[in-house]
DNA sequence: CCTGCCAGTTTCGTATGCAATTGGTCTGAC
DNA sequence: GTCAGACCAATTGCATACGAAACTGGCAGG
């Protein structure tokens, strides 16, 4: 193997070839998160370090730094010498994540309601109309994917977080809610849920616009709860 | 200086020869996180990888974990390859932070109400009245110090996180309850202030323990908005 | 047959070295 | 006097090396 150092530009040697501009950190973060979301890795499977290093093409340094960055989200579980497996999502553990959601994103729409300029609300509605399309798009041709849907209700809700104006609140959320979780949850979803998240979205930015924070509170109490009951059905 | 590896056994050199059990990047962490809570480092100050680990006697890589780790909980900020700083706890920040203690501390303390068998409550009040006894003992000798107080009532609201049964929310309040600002906002308290809060405690658990969600939620909020009232004016 | 012990192997935790980037400063031109 | 460009020092990001703990298998003893 090459020395210390290495060859000077040769990074980007394994089948990882990704983002240039991303860190060889960032990059790993993103292939294990990944690889959760998608379920290549099931819960309570072994991470190791260096496999994933040379799956990469990177060393096992930044690997390390992924994975406390994953531990700290509560992605993975970090022991001691014993390195890191896949947290499992057990129907408990999804009940936890959905009761947090209910009472963070609930208070960050009654919050939003209390704060929202015109343009805020605009934003809102267009991302439940691109939203709505996307979702109508998957409902007649299931091969379009969810891709674009996931991502639209992902920055729905972070949009209503950055409305609320509490950072703290938002990346609290963020840290929380799993977003792996919630992918597989939508997997779960009948058109007719489906269909019901994108009204809730609608609903949420009506009483946001009314600038009714019970409202809007109670309308994304409603929304995630809804989703609890579906994720429940989807842990693994 | 040494070759790769070193002389084996030689790890305890510098000044942080502390608890043998504890791994390198603990105690970087628990070093850094100190100096942050004890106003040594003050906000917007750069936290130097090798200065760290020069100080405790460590090499950089555990250094570097505790620097993420603290970056995670928001106490320090990084900037890719520009370092860490200590993060700024602007007023607003401050109130970010005791608005989130709010609505997830007083949920929690709603669950405990639900939830608490006998053993529980028996435990949470023997943490307050200790904590009684220790603010007495400060308050009738300051040199006392203040640990004991900030150690009791961290376990007291442990104890509530705990008996709420949702080991996520626990997680969570743990990640953005900063108490080395919690600690800071100790020093700040008149010695009223701080009888009322054990007294708020107190009542915390009589709720509980009469099974109240709303009382005990409602006890919690009090006793947090108390708090952030006075942390306010302890911002730097 | 089951249990405890030992050696080999795997994997983590940490130390160290090199390359790249950034910020500051110095010089020179306008 | 001010600004642009280039050099230099400081510092991070990553790769690699090594020691130590934990898991594995086999073997001996009960």
């Amino acid at each position: 193997m090459m020395g210390p150092g290495g060859v000077p530009g040769e990074q980007q040697g394994g089948a990882g070839a990704k983002r240039p501009g991303r860190s060889a950190a960032d990059r790993a973060y993103l292939v294990v998160r990944e690889a959760i979301a998608s379920g290549r890795l099931r819960g309570g499977e072994p991470v190791r370090e260096e496999q994933v290093a040379k799956e990469i093409g990177v060393s096992r340094t930044p690997v390390r730094e992924a994975l406390r960055r994953l531990a700290a989200e509560g992605l993975v579980e970090l022991e001691a010498r014993r390195g890191a497996r896949v947290a499992r999502f057990e129907a408990e553990e999804v009940d936890e994540i959905f009761s947090l959601r209910v009472e963070l994103e609930s208070h960050a729409a009654a919050l939003a309601a209390q704060r929202a300029g015109a343009d805020d609300v605009a934003k809102l509605a267009a991302l439940c109309e691109e939203m709505r399309e996307a979702a109508e798009a998957f409902l007649a041709d299931p091969c379009a994917g969810l891709e674009a849907v996931t991502d639209l209700n992902n920055r729905f809700h972070a949009k209503v977080l950055e409305v609320a104006g509490n950072r703290r609140l938002a990346s609290v959320v963020e840290a929380v809610v799993q977003r792996a979780l919630v992918e597989r949850t939508f997997h779960g979803y009948s058109a007719d849920q489906l269909r019901r998240s994108c009204r809730h979205h609608e609903e949420v930015v009506e009483a946001i616009a009314a600038g009714d924070p019970e409202w809007a509170e109670a309308v994304m109490r409603t929304h995630i709860l809804a989703g609890r009951a579906v994720a429940k059905g989807v842990a693994q």
